[in-house]
DNA sequence: ACGAAGCTTCAGAAATTTCTGAAAATACAG
DNA sequence: CTGTATTTTCAGAAATTTCTGAAGCTTCGT
């Protein structure tokens, strides 16, 4: 298991951006190697590929398991674990959408419908009316996430290549406007 | 500037999250006490409300600036700076979602074409043959998150609540599918 | 039951990120 | 120009995250 200079390139990147994606840098450059390798690949090619410890690797793929990013496979008369990432890209940006709302959405929901279930006092008016803005705009965003999350991937692949199709329908449909503009003086 | 018990909860709670979003914790509390704050606040304020030094402080603001999530003020006769959120939550939505794309797609997509511009071995057939697909996902995704980019807020929040609607136009409107299912065969 | 192959765990080492305090820059009033 | 109010910078301290090596599992063949 060398990676060659294309290879190496690609899965550097990976490296580096995990750290914007919130991802360990050996969990990116694992993912990497797996997703552009045609065979499934073992803990040990990983680690010969990356140069890092054993158990960095074991970690790594633990985690993306957890994340349904990569699949564990047996090979016929082989001990050891191989593992692959799903081939279909759709399924994977729907695994990373979903997560990342999980992670980075969920929780503050659920904060912001607790602190809209309190009483606010007067002193809390102003607090309380802007936390109930923003539970409003992330539901609304979250439920629209549904709707699309629901089309199966050939609609969703359709939708998506239909470029100006969907602004111009958007434009004539959405004519009556329920426009409720807020103004909250500032400063 | 003391903050009621309210909130402290919500600040603390943009805290906490800041790591997931990629943020520090700091950066996350002085964004969050802006955002409850009705009135323009100054550094002083910032440093009292959260209990972190002046420079911390600076600093954060100085990101949020960068990020346009904060705007700065001028009170008449103070000579302090003061700064609020815009108060319009769309709109910080959308500065989001682009800053997110700057740092978080757009490098890759970079990378991605660069590697695609290159003559591909053998060797690298199959890595080659991966990251086009990678790239073409990638860039369908982003040019419909530039559709969606184009619409003004009135349509945009329209569109979000049609909820139904648009996933009926869609299976209606996208009978004939151009699909192309590729089948790469693994371990 | 024993040993080899392979996987996982975890304490602490290494690396990275965040935060602070002191010093330096900037802007302004008198 | 001098002194004061304010913001910025930055070296290193503190905190956090990531990674390693050693030890300990688990599984399987003999």
């Amino acid at each position: 298991m060398t990676l060659t200079d294309y290879e190496q390139d690609f899965v550097l990147h990976f490296g580096e951006m995990g750290s914007r994606w919130g991802i360990a840098r050996t969990v990116g450059q694992t993912y990497a190697v797996l997703f552009i390798s045609e065979d499934a690949l073992c803990a040990d090619d990983l680690v010969e590929a990356l140069g890092v410890s054993r158990s960095n690797i074991s970690m790594s793929l633990k985690e993306l398991q957890a994340w349904s990013l990569v699949q564990l496979r047996h090979k016929p008369g082989e001990r050891r674990d191989y593992f692959t990432t799903p081939d279909d890209m759709w399924a994977i940006v729907r695994i990373l959408i979903e997560e990342r709302k999980k992670r980075e959405i969920d929780p503050t929901l659920t904060k912001l419908r607790e602190l809209q279930m309190r009483e606010p006092g007067d002193e809390n008016a102003y607090a309380h009316a802007r936390v109930g803005e923003l539970r409003e705009l992330i539901e609304g965003m979250t439920s629209f996430y549904d709707e699309l999350n629901q089309l199966e991937t050939e609609r969703l692949v359709a939708l998506i290549k239909m470029g100006s199709k969907l602004r111009k329908w958007v434009t004539t449909t959405a004519k009556v406007l329920p426009l409720k503009t807020k103004t909250t003086p500032k400063g």
